[in-house]
DNA sequence: GCCTTGCCTTGATGTTAATCAAGTCGAAGG
DNA sequence: CCTTCGACTTGATTAACATCAAGGCAAGGC
């Protein structure tokens, strides 16, 4: 692991309440790996050994069922994933590849299990992230059952554009087939509705999204603070 | 607080490992509240001020958004719900309302948010439940996204029968228009579905579902620890 | 340069599920 | 006993979405 790369991972709301010792100790124990291009990192089912943190690139978690596949989230530096699994000991329900040249540094779950029980500001940040989690993958549950598919795009396009600092313009961080995935719908549909959407706002030509009317866009999305956050 | 409810609460994952001094403080500013059937209890958005256990009747967790409204879950005793909204401080993002007259317990959520910094067994517990409460949300997400409605309804009914001792007999143990609802999908379609399931292997009679023959309903649902658990 | 390759789009078609509209049934209450 | 109400069912229709098939377009390799 590289020095400079340690102030990035404290600064993380999971370990940037922890003692420096506890960090350190952490730490130690873990290991940095470089993978490669479209690489399936974890596979649903298997142990849960270590905690995954992001450092560089960028990782796509998927479930498979059936011989279909889905999005459920992508990650991006600097983030961790499959805290739940590693916590619980248990098999990770999701499976994560890689969707470019990607730096992931690697925490052994029985260390981390072992340091919540030491460190109280420790167990403290975990359980708020948990809690974090749990909140987002039930707004995301929500705006499945809730919205419809145009609904939903919309949702994400304004959603998106707020990340973005409310711009007008901007470029749609992840492949159209991926998001597609991610809202639940097929890469035909997903075109066809962003067609459609030129008649609420939108406008899209290849991964350039430019907000025409915003509040059209808005009437459409019907944007909840339940749903679409912020916390 | 009735005396006897005390052991019970005890006995939850989430009490069981803290320390008796710890409960007693923790259930000395609790309360119980009787509430009768159909009431909203908590409505989404609202400060999630209490943790709240059922010790009798039912609560049904929902969702509202733009007039819609779906189920998201049904909590029998003794369990808890809410956990994350009370340790996040944040609003609900799901109402609540009960199914039956159901007795309630109250905890409030800053002492709930203080004893878990005084007692780090307590800590572990909030921790492992969280965990488990996320798995058990992303379980749902992926049967939404990876199953079509029957083979949801068919999965369901299948766990229903496993969680019941594998009985080829058993009572549904909600109405069919919530189970819609919570499956995602119209009354109607249920209905029609409960049907058509009768070539694989389910005859449903009412409230009464009877599998004749297991094999062939397994072959449809295709059951998967990763959705399906157990954990 | 040309040829791949992968991603995206488009149109035609088929399937799935929601909606609309009656109608049945059983439990609760007058 | 009859009425009423709510839950459930059923059929007809419509809307939403997936699938299938074909083609466009841009990036990268030879």
């Amino acid at each position: 692991m590289r020095p400079e790369e340690l102030p990035e991972i404290r600064r993380l709301h999971l370990f940037c309440d922890m003692t420096q010792a506890s960090f350190e100790t952490l730490l130690a124990s873990s290991y940095a790996q470089n993978f490669p291009q479209g690489l399936e990192m974890i596979r649903q089912g298997d142990p849960a050994d270590f905690l995954h943190i992001v450092l560089e690139g960028s990782v796509e978690l998927f479930a498979q069922w059936s011989g279909r596949e889905c999005t459920m989230a992508v990650l991006r530096p600097v983030s961790t994933f499959i805290l739940a699994a590693t916590i619980r000991d248990a098999p990770y329900l999701m499976s994560a590849r890689t969707l470019e040249r990607t730096r992931i540094i690697l925490v052994p779950a029985s260390d981390l299990r072992a340091m919540f029980r030491r460190d109280t500001e420790f167990a403290v940040s975990v359980i708020n992230e948990l809690a974090a989690c749990y909140r987002s993958v039930v707004r995301g549950a929500k705006s499945l059952k809730l919205r419809n598919s145009r609904e939903r795009v919309a949702s994400y396009l304004l959603r998106q554009s707020i990340l973005a600092g409310g711009a007008a313009s901007y470029t749609l961080p992840v492949e159209k087939r991926l998001l597609a995935s991610y809202l639940g719908m097929t890469p035909e549909n997903l075109s066809r509705t962003l067609r459609m959407l030129e008649d609420h706002g939108i406008k899209v030509d290849g991964a350039r999204v430019i907000i025409t009317d915003r509040e059209k866009l808005t009437a459409l999305a019907q944007p909840d603070r339940l749903i679409d956050g912020p916390d």
